[in-house]
DNA sequence: TAATAAATGTCGTTT
DNA sequence: AAACGACGTTTATTA
């Protein structure tokens, strides 16, 4: 025997049965698709305004709100979780207001027509696993630092210095202190500067010659520059490669390496 | 008598049916909701992989595609604008795939389970505005510099110098030329850093003492010391009152003030 | 709570 | 195409 989960679906319905579901849906904690015509108004840290056109809304168990164009990646106007719904039916329309009290902030979405409600009680445990990040590269040299240059000892990772975190500090084959920064994308002047910053610091506490060495995929053309008039390095290395370094070294830890 | 929009809605379709209804609505640019159990692999600049579980899946007719668990503002996959969709029904059940090719990325929604298909064709020319945005700070000193100082005279906007643009430059009532760095939320060190860059090239060009002002609402603890450090200035100014201050404005074109 | 840096950042603009 | 900076950035991490 089948048993459908309990789930609302309305096509074209009226803006009072409508807002009936979505309220049903709101106060059970369930995720709330409405698309129709509407028009958003949004007030806190900026303010804007939306003129009438039809959209998709999301509203999410955990308080979270989206209004989404028929176009791009971003919403156009949206809510963070933690956000508290109010749902009306007035002369403007379905109207629902989503607020964050401590932050100030209101978005509010008035409907004048709807074409799609839909109230799903959504189940979602699934594991999210995400690979070659940033943390993954450093990872990766410090499992295999020949990734690096052949040679070179990690000796901290993630130390901490005035400006912030210094990704990787080792000596190389002939015992030099080795500044390393990493970016996951190519490399700008922001990245170049960083690693200017924590030189800086770095050659503060010790008087003798320091390298520094910036790894990413890519060098943009003026950090290339920026580097050189530095004399820092650039190491060419893909996140990709590093994933790939490190599904070979599954299991070891870290801690292992700083023996 | 009534005419419709058309678009498909189906509740508990199989994946057949659903297939069916997502390639009719991405080959007809229309706007497709998926709701349902869906397992996601991502592979491009990074890649991913998410584990079964209940979601709400978007495609844009411009190619964008979001997978929205039932939490969180942000999509836990996604592709931007530009992608190309490819549907196929076999043995794993309704594959998406999302690729772009440029840029070597691909995402796979395989849907197991589909509780609701939706496909819209959503008609949206609405405009949208946004206020108090840094731009609006930066009109609003143009056409009120009091706002900034009494006696200042802004000469120019966004001049291009080597790191990239000065906000505003102008003489304050002394006639000392004023570089003026504005940022809409609490200023941090990196604003600080940023104006300075300015001050550098502006330095090597000029051989007479300049200002640096930095406008913000807000200071961060840091970045309070490392001005004072360089000798630069802060001014507390609110995004919202230099909206207030542009609505009173409005209609005067910018280059009347540059005269 | 504040600060700091990463992000599959995205998005717009200009060179 | 590349560079650069803003964003209602959001998110995670750490002091």
């Amino acid at each position: 025997m089948e048993h459908p989960r309990r789930q609302i679906v309305l096509e074209n319905p009226s803006l009072g049965e409508a807002g009936k579901a979505v309220k049903t849906g709101i106060s059970r904690h369930r995720t709330v698709i409405i698309a129709g015509m509407c028009r958003v108004d949004y007030e806190g840290r900026a303010s804007s305004k939306l003129e009438p056109g039809e959209r998709v809304v999301l509203f999410k168990p955990d308080g979270s709100a989206l209004v989404h164009r028929p176009k791009d990646y971003s919403p156009v106007n949206w809510q963070p979780s933690g956000s508290l719904f109010r749902t009306r039916v007035n002369e403007d329309g379905l109207v629902v207001r989503v607020y964050r009290r401590k932050e100030h902030e209101t978005m509010e979405v008035t409907f004048t027509d709807v074409r799609l409600v839909a109230v799903l009680d959504l189940v979602d445990a699934g594991e999210f696993s995400l690979y070659a990040s940033e943390k993954d590269m450093q990872e990766a040299i410090l499992y295999r630092p020949e990734l690096l240059e052949e040679g070179f000892r990690p000796i901290t990772k993630e130390m901490p210095v005035d400006p912030g975190f210094i990704d990787i500090i080792g000596v190389d084959k002939e015992n030099r202190l080795t500044v390393v920064e990493i970016k996951r994308v190519k490399a700008s002047k922001d990245a170049v500067n960083q690693l200017r910053k924590y030189m800086d610091v770095i050659d503060l506490d010790e008087g003798r010659p320091v390298r520094a060495i910036l790894v990413a995929p890519e060098l943009a053309k003026g950090a290339e520059m920026l580097l050189k008039s530095y004399g820092y390095e650039y190491r060419q290395l893909s996140p990709q490669t590093c994933s790939e370094a490190l599904k070979e070294k599954k299991g070891k830890p870290l801690t292992a390496f700083f023996q």
